[in-house]
Formats: C-alpha cells, structure tokens, sequence
RNA sequence: GGCGCGUUCGUCUAGAGGCCCAGGACACCGCCCUCUCAAGGCGGAGAUCAAGGGUUCGAAUCCCUUACGCGCUACCA
C-alpha cells in the first residue's frame, strides 16, 4: 500500500552539523527540503546539529548560512532569523534530551552503560574475527540492581543506550523507496547520551524533529540504515514520527560517496571558479530529479511549482562536471549586459595585475557583449579580455607571420592595416571591416592571414572576440599605436 | 561478514504492459556559418533497458533468482 504524501501544514528542516565546510550533497539535500516546503507553502527550517564537540569546525556553520545565501534558498526558521521552535542549535537544548532521556531511563526504554572505550574496541574486533553480527552486545543492558548500583558507587563515566525491542519488525514507508523493513534483534542498543552530556544524532534528531513539528523528514540516502531507530525512538517516546524521504547520493566520478578527495566538493568554490548561482541550483536540481523528458533549464519559481517527490530518482547520481559548467554557459549567455558586467566587474579587479586597474564599468559593458557567448566560467573573462586593460602587448613577434606568409608580407599587412586605420572616417566595425577586406585582396592575403596578423597586433593574441568589435571598443589611438609597435618589434626581430 | 538500497547510451535522465528494435541533454565526431575563438544550425555514433528465468497475445515497465555497485555497521553526523 503506498503511504500518501502529507501536504498539510509542512515543515521540513535542513540539519547541517557544523564538522566540515557544506559540499554539493549537503546542499542538494538543502534545495529539495526548500523546494518541496514552498511548493507547498510550507516551511524551511535550519537546525545546526552540533552535538559533535569534538569534530567542531570553526566557521562551518557560517560557511554553510552563506552557501545557502549565495543560492537563494531562505530558510524561515533558524540561525539569524529565529522562529518558535528554537533554539536552532542543538548545542543549546541539552536540558530537553537530558530530560527526555532521563524519562526513558525511568520507563525502562533506556538504560546506562558502563562499558569502557576499551571493551567496546575489544568486543568489536572479536566480532570481525569470528564474522558474527555487529553492534553492542547489551553487557549492561543485563545489569542487576546490585551491580547497577556498584558502577554508580564506583562513579566512572557512562552513557545512555536505548533498549531495543528484541523481536518483532520496525517498518517504514518511504516516500521515495516504500516500504523498507528491518528485524528488530539486527538493531543494536545505540547510544542517546554521550558520556559527555551531548546527545548523539538519534536522540537529537528524533527529539527536535518532534519538537519542532517536522513533517517531512528528506535526507539522503545514507541515513536509511538508522531509520529503523529513530522510528523506534519516536515510538518509545510516543510520538507520531514524521514522513520520511531518503534522496539519492551525489557520487563522485569514481561511483563512490562524494568527498574531498574527489575535488571541488565546497559550494562556496564553485563560486569561486565563476560559477554562477542560478546554474548551480538549476544543475542541482536535475540531479536527482526531473521536471519532464526534456525540460533543463529552468527558472526556481516552475520547479517549485512542478517540485513532487513522486519524480525524485532512486539510483545516485554521477556529478557531472561537465554539464555543469555547459549550464553556466547557458546561463551566462541570458545575462544583459548590465548584469553581466556586475558580475564580471569584481573578477576582474582580483584577476588582472593591479597597475590596469581600476577597471572602468563603461568600458567593460562595451566588452561585455563581446565575450557573452565566449565564456563558461565567470572567471574566464579575465583571460578573455586582459588585452583590452593591458598596457604593453608582450607577445613573440613571429607569431605576426601567419600560415604561408613571411617576414614582408607581414610587415606590408601591418602597413596597410595602418593606413587604412589612420584613414578611416568612422571607428565602427563595419566600415574597418569593409576597408580591411579590401585591404586584403589587395595585398594577395586571404583574410585569415591578413586578420591574423592584425589580431596578434592590436591583442596579442590568436583567438579574441571579432576583430573589428574589438578594436572599436579599443580605440583608435590604442590599436594604431599597437600596430606601430608590432611593426617596430617585427623589425626588430629580423635584424636579430 | 551482517543489514539495507540501487541497476535505461561514458554521464544526467524520459519511460508507470502495446505510442519504445527506447526519447532528450552533456561530452564526443562530421558538416554548415565564419577574421580566430565561441555561440548557433544540421547530422552522426553511442543503451541486446545488469544477466537469466517466468507472467502475458504483448515487458525497459509485473514476479523470482543471480551478479555487480553503493551505503550503513563509532560515545561521527
């Protein structure tokens, strides 16, 4: 039977624990959370589970706040803005598990365990030799009162361990995977509370995912195995547990869970390396899911509109690399000029070597278009375009001789280019363009060669954005005075 | 080892019994356009739908088995 989707009064939570810098996974996860909650006008939560004091890294939770900033995606409730259920770090609701717990403790769902870091290890390895089934053997679960009381006597650290049904099945319908089910003697007595006073994951999440009304409970897939447990907790406290949704994993190329190692994993780097926002949800977003049989690119309000678990895929996913940088592309070439030059502008400013700068916003949103369709990466403008700021062209002045030309032919094209440029009424493409042609005939050159020759005189370089574009948005007086240069510099190269 | 999940072109995916000897996209190849580089247009190659058994008039789609992959198996999340 399939479970039906709740859509009432939604509320879905983002849980990111503060341990490490938010890679693509934890952001995916993020996306369809916020996603699924405004389509159906419910609401996003973030919750930062640092219960991990030692694993704590500094920054990780502003690092994650601000990926989600860079994408868009607001939350309603948590860090910064507030809400009703708070705290929103878990870190500050101790009293609430300790209390919980303490409750289970009375009832007999949970008991404390004595066990040292040393038998556990010990216990552990002796089940990898002998291949028998793992987790927490219950040594204390069997305490008698007499020796309860002697470990409390003795007052050694200990922890809180729930004591799971021996027998029967806990089920739960997913819904993305259905109906799952595990025999309750495979669970082990897994921990609530630390010796340290923190709560584990399980004791945390179940508690706040209740206490703060969580409706939908979408994580990826990597949490199914503890399902069962918080499933169980839920029960023991006698609450009604959330849906559940286990998303696919994003795998690294390798097929395996994706990690630092496989490279640019931290979304802030993708911003970085010039990535814009708008791909990077959009690529995100088909990965995982689909909106038809060929829809990709996409604005955020028709996949909020169309978002449906019932479309989100089973199997993980590859990143794709690649597509993803296909997609900036595509998104950079939409841009208007005005908005492209913003975004370049800062780029810009951090690439190009300090004594061409600043860089003037007139002038670049007349190179904007020119690089538009050019470029992939945000940050692929300062390549693209460093000829246009730079002050002295520094190239080898061979490269002047272009396929089946040699040392004269080149210099005449270089005159010609010369006159024609001096002469010219207009600075505009068109007429250069006209002029130059004809130039080229003239000369016997076909236009590659003449063009070429050009192109490494006014930029320096063998590919640039059109010619005749470019050395109208150069100038005049810049172009000319790089041609006499270039004419020198081949003079010079002879002689030598 | 145990438990769980998964398996359609290299990759992301469409597909919910006949519309599929499987459609789209990225990447790749070719042609066109062309001053270079792109973008764009057109075309191509690429999946015996993991394999084998069923069920059915008919299966990528339903059932079973096997294989492979991945995840979990911590006082980490």
């Amino acid at each position: 039977m399939q479970k039906i989707i709740r859509t009432d009064n939604v509320r879905v939570r983002f849980a990111p624990s503060p341990t490490g810098l938010p890679h693509i996974g934890n952001i995916r996860t993020a996306l369809f959370n916020w996603l699924f909650a405004r389509h159906h006008g419910g609401k996003f939560i973030v919750r930062v589970e640092d219960t991990d004091q030692d694993r704590l890294v500094p920054g990780a939770t502003d690092a994650v706040l601000e990926a989600l900033d860079w994408l868009d995606i607001q939350w309603d409730e948590g860090p910064r803005v507030g809400g009703p259920y708070g705290p929103y770090f878990q870190s500050q609701r101790l009293d609430i598990y300790q209390k919980l717990a303490d409750d289970l403790l009375d009832r007999e769902w949970a008991y404390r365990c004595y066990c040292s870091e040393a038998r556990l290890k010990d216990m552990r390895e002796a089940q990898a030799r002998e291949k028998s089934q793992t987790g927490y053997d219950r040594h204390c679960r069997n305490l008698s009162k007499d020796e309860r009381r002697a470990q409390e006597a003795y007052g050694g650290k200990s922890v809180i361990r729930f004591a799971v049904p021996l027998s029967g099945a806990t089920v739960v319908e997913d819904l993305i995977r259905g109906q799952v089910v595990w025999q309750n003697e495979l669970l082990d007595d897994f921990i609530l509370i630390k010796s340290d006073g923190f709560p584990t994951y399980h004791m945390a999440v179940v508690t706040d995912d209740h206490l703060m009304e969580i409706s939908h409970v979408m994580r990826a897939e990597e949490w199914l195995p503890s399902t069962p447990r918080h499933l169980q907790l839920h029960q023991a406290l006698g609450q009604e547990p959330p849906q559940f949704a286990h998303l696919p994993m994003i795998l690294g190329p390798d097929r395996s869970k994706l990690s630092k190692r496989h490279g640019a994993t931290f979304v802030l780097d993708y911003r970085d390396q010039g990535f814009m926002q708008e791909a990077l949800v959009n690529f995100l977003e088909l990965v995982g899911w689909s909106l038809d049989d060929h829809t990709e690119i996409m604005t955020p309000s028709t996949v909020i509109e169309n978002f449906s678990l019932e479309r989100v895929n089973k199997a993980a996913a590859i990143f794709d690399y690649e597509k993803l940088t296909w997609m900036n592309g595509m998104y950079i070439r939409q841009l208007s000029e005005e908005d492209l030059a913003d975004r370049v502008l800062p780029i810009l400013e951090k690439g190009l070597p300090s004594e061409w700068l600043p860089v003037d916003r007139g002038y670049l949103l007349r190179i904007v278009p020119l690089i538009r369709e050019r470029i992939k990466l945000l940050t692929d403008a300062t390549d693209m375009t460093d000829f246009f700021f730079q002050t002295d062209l520094d190239f080898d002045p061979k490269r002047l001789i272009q396929k089946g030309m040699d040392h004269q032919s080149a210099m005449s094209a270089l005159a010609a280019c010369q006159a024609e440029l001096t002469n010219a009424e207009a600075f505009e493409h068109e007429p250069l363009e006209q002029a130059l042609r004809a130039a080229a005939t003239e000369l016997g050159l076909t236009h590659r060669q003449f063009f070429g020759t050009l192109r490494v005189a006014a930029t320096g370089k063998d590919a640039t954005p059109p010619l005749f574009e470019t050395m109208e948005v150069l100038g005049r007086d810049r172009v000319l005075d790089r041609i006499r240069q270039a004419i020198q510099r081949l003079g010079d190269a002879e002689t030598d």
